[in-house]
DNA sequence: AAAATTAGTCCCATATAATGGGACTATGGA
DNA sequence: TCCATAGTCCCATTATATGGGACTAATTTT
């Protein structure tokens, strides 16, 4: 019952029970008492204690009382001010640069947020033509007009899909603008069955847009990069010459996100 | 040159390693190339890179490019929301709670922001007394004439008292408020002296308070906690019986903010 | 208040599992 | 294209984590 890929590619067993543990601590919080939580891990006593002790000599951990654990003051100073989603950005920001200047276009990363599309990455490849000053880092856009938010749409649990289509208007930007709800929805069946999205001057006259999913390895979608050109400007190649690499990148970035603890 | 308590409690070495590594990445954030950052640890390349992976499958690091690696996804995910001063008034309201009720009194944690105090917890033992609305959970309230400001003032490097003391003007809340610089910083001395801080009526004519410090590892101050009561109210004791469960009750809390990676 | 249960510590013989030397491959800079 | 260094893999050795159990401390029950 382990991965496909590598059965265990080479690790310390006991670094990652340590592990294990400090995560069920991390995630709990202290609501739980340690034997409760522990329960799952399989740890004799002894072990366990000494793994405890280690994390709370380390600062990983505080103990407070009833036998519980909480997340230690040093971890939270260490740790003071990382978001998920500044995590992201300064993940992803190079690749994506990368990805901007070899395509000479921009390259955008986005998350849903509050039925809006949050931009947390935006590269591109040479001077920003000004159609694009429409998106801006740590700013929202509608989701319905975008590529990376057709994409978060349409990787969206079902019922919040219909929740997001039922709560229009969905106000029209440009002559192509898709405003009704059905054919939105029609429009993301699509984009899950091709496993990408088009945005062809839907937000802004003169955008044609390409966006892509990062799954993760549940299959669910925690963000969307994208490819924007100018219709008038830059787009050299065909649609499946950028898919190819935005999808190899977003391969690329996809493995930083994937690990948890597993059982 | 480990502390005195006790040399090696019980832990688990290569766990310690794992985490020790782990802090320099968290701290460093991708800045140095991991050979240059883990040479303090002197590892060996074959287990350098076997705890290097751990971590990373367990989502505690991601690795970039250029031989960096910053803090993982998954980790920033699970400590979303976590703050410091949150995690300190977390872990410090039960015994603080418990502190107020033994005394019959009100209990404060406060940490310096700015020159100005936040008070992180506040717990009484029975109804408030309306004099004591005054301080309200996360909200600042000036140093120099409380006793936990004065006591965090006492504290802090000459360098960074003399800007305050410089900073004034210090005005007048009562009668009894120490609005001279010149006498703040004589009283300043005599708290550190004393390691405790007294508020007669300073910051509001009935109120009394007694303050002193929760001292980290480093004999540094991180915050500080007080008995407040009314002088109408019950003071039913003198101040060493409360100083003595104050001090029994910062020494409980000091060891919670102790620990971390050693060299 | 005493007894019983459970949490947490300490010790130590054993063998498991971390170690680290070294060969090998990938990467990336020049 | 070459060279240096990063990172992986393998394996014999033994250092080190393990876990049983005795013991103490803290809680809870009666």
């Amino acid at each position: 019952m382990e991965q496909n890929p590598k059965p265990p590619p080479s690790n310390s067993a006991s670094l990652e029970k340590g592990l294990a543990l400090f995560n069920l601590i991390a995630r709990d919080r202290g609501q739980t008492p340690l034997k409760e939580l522990a329960a799952g891990l399989a740890l004799p006593r002894s072990t366990l204690y000494r793994l405890i002790n280690t994390l709370e000599g380390t600062g990983m951990i505080t103990r407070l009382e009833h036998r519980r654990y909480d997340i230690g003051l040093p971890l939270a100073e260490a740790l003071h001010g990382i978001t998920p989603a500044g995590q992201l950005a300064r993940l992803c920001r190079p690749a994506l640069r990368q990805l901007a200047s070899a395509c000479g276009a921009t390259a955008h990363l986005g998350v849903m947020e509050n039925d809006m599309v949050t931009y947390l990455v935006k590269e591109s490849a040479t001077s920003v033509p000004a159609a694009l000053s429409i998106s801006v880092e740590n700013t929202q856009l509608e989701a319905y007009c975008s590529g990376i938010g057709k994409v978060l749409l349409a990787w969206l649990p079902e019922a919040e899909r219909a929740r997001y289509l039922a709560g229009g208007p969905f106000v029209a930007l440009t002559s192509r603008t898709i405003t009704d709800p059905r054919q939105l929805r029609e429009t993301l069946k699509t984009v899950k069955a091709e496993q990408f999205a088009r945005d062809d001057g839907e937000i802004a006259e003169d955008l044609y847009c390409l966006a892509v999913p990062l799954l993760t390895s549940d299959q669910s979608v925690s963000a969307a990069i994208s490819l924007t050109f100018t219709h008038a400007g830059q787009k050299k190649h065909d649609d499946a010459t950028y898919l190819t690499r935005l999808r190899a990148c977003a391969a690329k970035l996809s493995r930083a996100s994937l690990a948890t603890i597993q059982s």
